[in-house]
RNA sequence: UCCUCCUUAGCUCAGUUGGUUAGAGCAUCUGACUGUUAAUCAGAGGGUCGUUGGUUCAAGUCCAACAGGGGGAGCCA
């Protein structure tokens, strides 16, 4: 038997009814009066209504269509009686494929929290909410490949294993085949001799590809990568993952207002794109954040629905403000002179997130890309500013803070003077040797460049308004958790 | 890692100043009904109250440690 002949439910749905032999397979969300299944089949967030002939329809098959039953069923598609949907399917033959005890299955159809989903999450895709989330995850996956396919940059992988630690973004998982019993070939000093382990020296797993993607950059002009990335950071909040996918774009020609206008224009380019292709899916995460906050107390409820925030951000340009400006802002702000703010304010010192808070939801309303910052709050390879004041020396990156997420991109230009990059490092303790490869993109036709990260997880939250990062990977790694 | 809150039925929760047999809604099962949309109505089953130890005549309730989880912070994307 093949199974060519199903048609999927999202393209049902846009059929006109006329009573045509129609195929659907998919799994029961709900079983009404005996007569009526809600059917999904995860090619879009909406279920086909199937009508059952229950009085000339096997009561033993009856029995067997329970919630998440998988099912095969044929019969004609006609426009619908009831007033919950336009068609639907009066069935003719309805074939158990799968059987699902509903006393054992743990996904009810009721209202469940998703702290529990989570810990089912390897059945958590059966559920409206996360259908439409991991639907997103893929639209939005695909518009990366297609807005920098279409500048003309080219994907690059970078490695995930590296013997580079010198990056500094964070704490590195090791890779290593060598016994962790203590049995491990040790140097003379007592340290472990990596010369035996599998790649002849210590590896871990990446935490950023950004300075390959430089080597890229130097060459084929434009390049970016979109891969997994590592951190060993023991990082508990909403937006955090010990493993998370970075979209690292990086441009030869590029100054910091050049790469400001590529993210913001990249930015709203996903949006627009996830707005177009998911727009049934989104409209139900509107409603379900809107349903939500109804149980919020007023104060704690937010301005803006989700699509209302996702419109707004696409039609109005992002603000954009210095590092100095900002902190003049929040030295002026009435919620400073009230003393609201935990942590004290001064040039020279890191935004908290109570800081970035208030500038994004507060006083501008809107994503906010904040620049030049303090050279010494900031990684070695972006690039000094010249004519700073004394003391206050600043270096030409920018963070996009967007609302309800904080840093969403970390970006800079990067430093191509060979003497001022490798006089950073030594001052900041980078091993300038390690990184020699590195530095032969400064030493051999060194260029103007910059380039940026963007989470790709926090987009993705971004997008569909989920609170929690771990609720937009399927199967998320945190501290502690490692299921599936 | 720090602060804080939580852990009682499959799920979401209630459980009074410590006091007899631990409750509700939903889900599940049985029956009725049959054009439903969170279907409705009637009934039933379902609990070592996160774990360990302590205080007490008596602990779901008080105390301690541990485990797991939520929210916030730091680190960052």
């Amino acid at each position: 038997m093949s199974f060519k002949s199903r048609t999927k439910i999202k393209a049902l749905l846009a059929t006109e009814p006329t009573g045509q032999d129609v195929t659907v397979m998919g799994w029961v969300r709900n079983f009404r009066s005996n007569r009526f299944i809600a059917l999904n089949d995860g090619s879009t967030i909406n279920n086909v209504q199937i009508v059952v002939d229950f009085e000339n329809t096997d009561e033993s098959i009856l029995k067997r269509i329970t919630t998440s039953a998988c099912l095969k069923i044929t019969g004609k598609l006609i426009a619908s009686q009831g007033s919950g949907q336009s068609v639907e399917i009066q069935a003719e033959s309805v074939e158990i494929l799968g059987d699902s005890d509903a006393e054992k299955y743990p996904i009810q159809p009721k209202k469940h929290s998703l702290e529990f989903l989570r810990e089912n999450a390897h059945l958590r895709f059966r559920t409206a909410t996360f259908s439409a989330v991991f639907r997103i995850r893929h639209t939005i996956a695909q518009a990366i490949h297609k807005f920098f396919s279409e500048k003309g940059f080219v994907y690059l992988h970078t490695p995930i294993i590296t013997a580079s630690d010198a990056e500094g973004a964070g704490e590195m998982f090791r890779v290593t085949t060598l016994p962790i019993d203590g049995s491990a070939p040790r140097n003379e000093d007592g340290s472990i001799d990596f010369s035996e382990d599998f790649f002849g020296k210590s590896t871990n797993l990446t935490v950023s590809g950004q300075l390959e993607g430089e080597l890229g950059a130097t060459a084929l002009g434009e390049i970016y990568t979109f891969g997994p990335t590592f951190r060993a950071e023991n990082s508990n909040t909403t937006r955090h993952l010990a493993e998370f996918w970075m979209v690292e774009p990086e441009m030869a020609f590029y100054d910091l207002e050049d790469n400001q206008d590529l993210a913001e224009e990249f930015i709203q380019y996903i949006i627009k794109y996830a707005m177009e292709q998911n727009a049934d899916d989104l409209k139900f995460l509107d409603q379900r954040l809107k349903d939500e906050e109804k149980s919020l107390p007023q104060d704690k409820r937010q301005e803006f629905g989700l699509l209302e925030k996702l419109e707004f951000v696409t039609n109005n340009k992002f603000e954009r403000i210095t590092y100095t400006e900002a902190i003049d802002i929040l030295l002026n702000s009435s919620h400073y002179k009230k003393k609201k703010f935990k942590f004290d304010i001064s040039w020279g010192t890191d935004l908290q997130s109570e800081h970035e808070r208030y500038l994004v939801e507060k006083h501008f309303k809107k994503p906010v890309i904040v620049t030049n910052y303090p050279a010494a709050i900031k990684s070695f390879y972006m690039r000094l500013n010249d004519g700073c004041e004394e003391g206050r020396q600043t270096v030409a990156a920018m963070d996009i803070l967007a609302p309800g997420i904080g840093e969403i991109v970390g970006g800079s230009q990067r430093e191509e003077r060979y003497e001022r990059l490798v006089a950073r490092m030594e001052e900041m303790g980078v091993p300038v040797e390690e990184l020699s490869w590195f530095l032969d993109t400064r030493r051999y036709g060194t260029c103007p460049h910059a380039g940026f990260g963007l989470g790709f997880e926090r987009m993705v939250q971004f997008v569909t308004g989920m609170g929690n990062i771990r609720d937009v990977i399927p199967f998320a790694r945190t501290p502690k958790n490692c299921e599936f």
